[in-house]
RNA sequence: GGCGCAGUAGCCAAGCGGUAAGGCGUGGGUCUGCAACACCCUGAUUCACCGGUUCAAAUCCGGUCUGCGCCUCCA
């Protein structure tokens, strides 16, 4: 399996540290309001990811944060006037609901940055003790950049560089640090902000610590795969790097994975450009499966872009791997229980092959873009050779295939039980007598309204079968 | 200014040295009372442009054009 590593620019085959497990960290959302579309993308990466190494067998550690003490939350809590708790629960509440929905599994852990002050403090004292970071004269605490040989590696910058971009930022000058590029590890309350008590001063935590921290807790020193978007290779996952590293002296992550951007009309979603959505506004047009799915259509490194266009086309690839699975599923109830026929063995090693072409598209860097377009294959392979004449091993083969790589790829196909009530039973009932007396006006009619009820109707040489619209 | 990414059919999107996957859409056909589903056919003599390397390039190298991102606690 090869994974692209930011911190190497290439491919590079994945070995874990220890065989058959894998320990993975993914920053999470500052929850300070729903979580958007943009915030959606890396948790659906990298469930995804984590889907397909459960698949191969490893056993996977996944945590994955909840930032739940930040500026922002400490303004929203100002305007509602609530202690910033309320509005970080609440929020966290939400996007797990989001989470569910797009069929994103809880992580292993899913650390708050508030209930992991403690180990902030002794990542801060270690950092301080080995001279990595300093208190300034108005009690922040700082990383010293400049005591870090390797600031950058992951980034591909080099300090210089950086000192002179910042050095012009710096002038305005209220800033206490020994150099424009160290960064804020802890800092002192502000009036009416959340606290905590230190040995530097009465604060709270600078945001890059606490992913270092809570990594630490819960992975150890060292982990397989560290992930993100790509904003934030710089200055976030930068900064996490020289933090672990220069407490720990290991290396903190072996292999750094960042997904690209989810763009608006190819642009990136703000507030101020008014293209900004959040997952539960998509939820309110579209199951969020097609999100999901939608998502996966491209490389995870490349960028997407999002558009209602786009998401109606991937509701109808999506509808076309339901229908087929669908189709599958009654065959396999009405064929005869039998082995496969020797007419069915070119065709059964078809999806083989499409099964191992779906694992080798996810081996090379998770390719889904790829990985989805066997799934398509295997969808025609049924619609063109499983019939009521097949047997029943190859009919269930063709389904557990599907149904297996469609979990990979968290694609949830299971029928929701559902029960029509007597009425339309009723209506079907009589649609179909009006139909075998040839009366297709009084036929369509029931139809129509069943239709504007929400309820498809598709007659099939196995009979009707409805569908919700 | 520094660093980096991308340009493949109407749209989305794989492929990254060996002669263009897959999906959506369009048009035609089969099936069907009709519709829907499904199936078959329909699509790039060509991969932004110009040079170069090679027996062979969408894939490698150089240049041009265009779009985008990071360098501000924004996934």
């Amino acid at each position: 399996m090869k994974i692209f590593n930011t911190l190497s620019g290439r491919k590079e085959e994945f070995v874990p540290l220890e065989p058959g497990k894998v320990k993975m960290y993914v920053c999470g959302p500052t929850v300070y309001n729903f979580i958007h579309i943009g915030n959606a993308r890396p948790m659906i990466v990298f469930d995804t990811v984590r889907r397909y190494l459960e698949y191969k067998g490893y056993e996977v550690n996944f945590v994955s944060n909840f930032t739940d003490v930040d500026d922002k939350i400490i303004k929203k809590a100002m305007e509602e006037d609530v202690d910033s708790a309320v509005i970080s629960e609440r929020y966290i509440k939400e996007c797990k609901a989001d989470m569910s929905a797009m069929n994103v599994r809880p992580a292993t852990v899913h650390p708050k940055a508030t209930e992991e002050i403690e180990g902030m403090q002794d990542l801060i004292q270690t950092l301080i003790d080995k001279g990595h970071a300093y208190v300034a004269e108005d009690k922040t605490v700082y990383f010293r950049t400049s005591s870090f040989k390797e600031y950058g590696k992951l980034s591909h910058k080099n300090l210089d560089d950086l000192q002179s971009g910042f050095r012009e930022l710096k002038v305005t000058g209220e800033d206490k640090k020994e150099e424009p590029s160290d960064f804020v590890l802890w800092k002192p309350k502000k009036e009416g902000e959340p606290y905590w008590e230190s040995p530097w001063c009465e604060g709270r935590p600078g945001w890059h610590i606490e992913c270092s921290a809570m990594s630490r807790k819960y992975l150890g020193e060292q982990i397989d795969i560290h992930g993100g978007g790509e904003d934030l290779i710089f200055p976030h996952h930068e900064n996490e790097i020289a933090q672990s590293e220069a407490a720990s002296g290991k290396e903190f992550a072996k292999y750094w994975m960042h997904n690209g951007f989810l763009n608006i009309d190819n642009k990136k979603m703000s507030k101020s450009l008014g293209n900004f959505f959040t997952v539960r506004e998509i939820a309110e047009r579209f199951d969020l499966q097609i999100l999901r799915f939608f998502m996966l259509s491209a490389h995870y490194r490349s960028p997407l872009n999002f558009s209602g266009g786009l998401m109606e086309a991937s509701k109808n690839g999506l509808e076309r791997i339901y229908n087929g699975l669908d189709r599958l599923r009654e065959l396999e109830a009405k064929t005869k229980e039998e082995k496969l026929l020797d007419s069915e063995k070119i065709s059964y090693q078809e999806s083989l092959d499409l099964t191992a072409k779906f694992e080798a598209a996810m081996e090379d860097d998770f390719n889904t873009a790829d990985a989805v377009s066997a799934i398509f294959e295997l969808v025609k392979l049924g619609n063109s050779t499983a019939s009521s004449d097949s047997s029943r091993e190859y009919v269930a083969a063709l389904r557990k295939t599907l149904e297996a790589l469609c979990d990979v790829l968290g694609i949830v196909t299971e029928r929701k039980k559902e029960v029509l009530d007597e009425e339309v039973e009723a209506m079907i009932a009589a649609r179909g007598q009006a139909r075998k007396e040839k009366d297709f006006a009084r036929a369509d009619e029931i139809r129509q309204k069943l239709l504007d009820m929400g309820i498809v109707l598709e007659d099939t040489r196995e009979g009707v079968k409805w569908k919700r619209a």
